[in-house]
RNA sequence: GGUGCCAUAGCUCAGUAGGUAGAGCAACGGACUGAAAAUCCGUGUGUCCUUGGUUCGAUUCCGAGUGGCACCA
């Protein structure tokens, strides 16, 4: 008897491009569901700055991991890849295609490619880390990390605290070192993945994001950010079009200027996202108006 | 219309006592394993407005033109 294939289609591509309204479309076209892959998009509070779905998207397809968190839950990349896993079983029982979109590589590959086991971090052991490399400064942290993981610290960026704080987390965490731990291989999945990847040309991209930009101020941007000002130092909060008009709020640029920074950042993510989805060659790109061309590549399967 | 000042990177500007130039921002490239919309690394991309002259050599000095700004009419 011939095993059914079981297909998870990826929908991926820089903030603005599209994502949402295209997974949407193949949600409809193909009768499935939708697994976001969106980092900031899990947290129901954080709705205009996210550009969340419309209501009217949201019933317009079933969407999973939109609006499932509040901004003081603590979560991370692990957590995700064992509940969008669990779920994925449980749809792919009434589907033979699911969809997943977001702009969060890191967790897209979690899903896709799954993650090494490593402890979750524990809080107050990193916040003692936190405190001890603000005292003895970054180099000597780095120092640190030597004694516990001379491979890793070969490796490492050593400019960069947090990679730094997390290896030094793990070693102490583990008793052992990050290195042995790291193993970096794809995982099996009772799945296989289909990949696409949306973008244009930049100068066009730049132009969505600075039209979203002025559309989540027209929508009152502003006013969700002041709502949310006790909760400031949570990490959920350290997003784009977050912090820069907590900067405004807290008198230290104008609101123009808050604006333009936040345009500005918003290019420098969609950058980064590029980066990092560009070198997974399994991607296949369209443009977002290439709709019925992704249908017809994905039947083809 | 007259006088003065200015014209150098995408933007704001510095500079070269004559030997084809450099800052900030923007941009571009990259890394990425429980913070990932986070965090970090790297890279000047240039008819020095045009055109004559002086000079071995002009972005630099001189003349003219064009454009901009200011003041005076």
């Amino acid at each position: 008897m011939r095993k059914v294939l079981k297909y998870l289609i990826v929908v991926v591509g820089p903030t603005a491009i599209g994502k949402t309204a295209f997974a949407i479309k193949l949600a409809q076209h193909f009768n499935t569901e939708i697994l976001s892959a969106d980092s900031r998009q899990f947290y129901r509070e954080m709705r205009i700055g996210t550009a969340y779905p419309e209501p009217e998207e949201l019933t317009a397809a079933k969407h999973h991991f939109i609006g499932n968190l509040s901004i003081g839950d603590k979560y991370n990349v692990a957590r995700y890849e064992r509940e969008a896993l669990a779920l994925l079983d449980q749809l792919f029982k009434k589907h033979d295609k699911v969809i997943l979109t977001g702009g969060s590589g890191l967790y897209v590959d979690a899903v896709c490619k799954g993650i090494d086991d490593l402890p979750d971090p524990d809080p107050a052991l990193r916040n003692k880390l936190k405190q001890e490399m603000k005292r003895i400064g970054l180099r000597a942290f780095g120092e640190k990390l030597k004694t516990l993981d001379p491979e890793y610290y070969e490796v490492v960026d050593l400019n960069n605290p947090n990679r730094l704080l997390r290896a030094v987390e793990v070693c102490i965490q583990t008793g052992g070192t990050y290195t042995s731990l790291r193993k970096n291989v794809s995982k099996e999945r009772p799945f296989a993945t289909i990949k696409i990847g949306l973008n244009t040309e930049r100068e066009v991209l730049f132009e969505k994001i600075a039209g979203r930009v002025d559309r989540m101020m027209e929508k009152g941007l502003l006013d969700e950010v002041i709502g949310l000002r006790d909760y400031h130092d949570q990490n959920a909060l350290n997003t784009v079009g977050y912090k820069e008009l907590y900067a405004y709020l807290d008198g230290e640029v104008s609101l123009e200027r808050a604006v333009e920074n936040i345009k500005t950042n918003t290019r420098r993510y969609a950058k980064r996202q590029l980066t990092w989805f560009k070198r997974d060659e399994t991607i296949r790109w369209f443009e977002p108006e290439d709709l019925d061309r992704a249908i017809e590549w994905i039947s083809s399967f």
